[in-house]
DNA sequence: TCTGGCTCAGAACATACGTTCACTAAGGAG
DNA sequence: CTCCTTAGTGAACGTATGTTCTGAGCCAGA
């Protein structure tokens, strides 16, 4: 974590203005620093405080108590954090659809895991982004195994061959498969050579949203 | 995002202080609450402040400028956060092996993106873990598409049948492949029935690492 | 009606904290 | 040698900022 251009004093004190930061989620004063540092005048805080915001290794808000940022720590979740958090709020049923408790299931429960997703890796991830856990193996030749995760974003409109969250109204159930327009009547495709396609009117059919990303554990 | 228990000028505090946190990085005074809130004096922001630290949802710091960290916000990325950022370093041959331009490749490059994992999610990721974009389909049948994110693990013993990141010295190439111990040589196996295996000897086999997951998007 | 708790206003106080200034000391260039 | 830069010392200054005290209005319950 060396940092080139900079004298043992400049990365002592960058160093406890991160481990501060960390434990007490806010930035140390002058003073603190002075004291964690063994030097003797504020002066000489501010005036290596000067130096590191030359370099581009801390920000300064002037006149501003704990006006101090630490600036890219690449191993630092904390840095530049451009993410989003991704909820896990349930299960969704890759074969035969199941019931689900309620028909904002998941709206109110607590979520199973949390994900956090680059911003950028996935498309657009936005505040309504969720992930449910796959159970059976209906996707298996989409890629998508028992117990995988799948990403997914609530959208407006979907396309043919998409895979999707269906729920469907009458028989409160939710399943993942990939939809199909056939004329006023829909198909819902597993992708699992020994399974059927499952068929509803639109009327039936809500779509909670897409797949756009998947992740697995393989231990 | 609205909590029981609360009168709207505790939550418009509350909602201030995570926004100013957000933003700048450090906590707002209580004066800076004050002016937001459309407060008239301070000890009705002091007296507000005590009621959330009484309740849970913040924790003060007494004596202490800017002393006011808010807790438990699950959509806040600093909050509670454990998990651990994982640089996607390079793409890796799931078909062919092919020559990478140098031994260190995958450790002096810039990586390509990075991912926020969560703890626990997939098993344990630590400073060593890194990620792969897989070139090929030749892990198919493994659930391994061309284009997706393997997340790998450095591990000292591998077992047969793990999916590892595999290097052939003399060749000076890699490649992804499921890993068999036959005698003296070593089986690399694709996992598509239209490929066939590799047999190496163990002196020009380096693992560098095993596959603890999979990240795909599907957008 | 009185009482007590909740919420707030305004002001004053003490100290925390960033800034600045004058001065010192060690090197390097000319 | 002087002149300049880098690095540090110690103190003082002024504002920023958390704390506290007095008192008010409101409302439910005795």
């Amino acid at each position: 974590m060396a940092r080139k251009g900079l004298n043992p004093r400049q990365q002592q004190i960058l160093e406890f203005i991160q481990n501060f930061d960390e434990e007490r989620s806010y930035p140390p004063t002058i003073r603190d620093i002075q004291q964690a540092c063994n030097i003797s005048s504020t002066s000489v805080v501010d005036y290596n405080l000067h130096i590191l915001e030359r370099g581009g290794y801390i920000r300064r808000d002037r006149e501003v108590s704990r006006g101090i940022e630490v600036l890219g720590d690449s191993r630092d979740v904390r840095a530049g954090m451009t993410g989003t958090r991704v909820p896990v709020l349930g299960y969704i049923a890759a074969g035969e659809p199941v019931p689900v408790p309620g028909q904002d299931y998941w709206g109110a429960a607590e979520p199973l895991d949390v994900l956090d997703l680059p911003e950028g890796f996935l498309g657009k991830i936005n505040k309504d982004t969720y992930a449910l856990r796959v159970k059976g193996t209906s996707m298996i030749d989409a890629l998508v195994d028992d117990g995988d995760v799948v990403i997914v974003q609530p959208v407006d409109s979907v396309q043919d061959g998409d895979m999707v969250v269906a729920w469907l109204q009458i028989e409160k159930e939710a399943t993942l498969k990939r939809l199909y327009r056939e004329g006023d009547r829909i198909r819902l495709q597993p992708a699992n050579s020994t399974m059927e396609p499952i068929y509803v009117s639109a009327d039936n059919l809500e779509v909670h949203g897409k797949v756009v990303g998947v992740l697995r554990s393989t231990v």
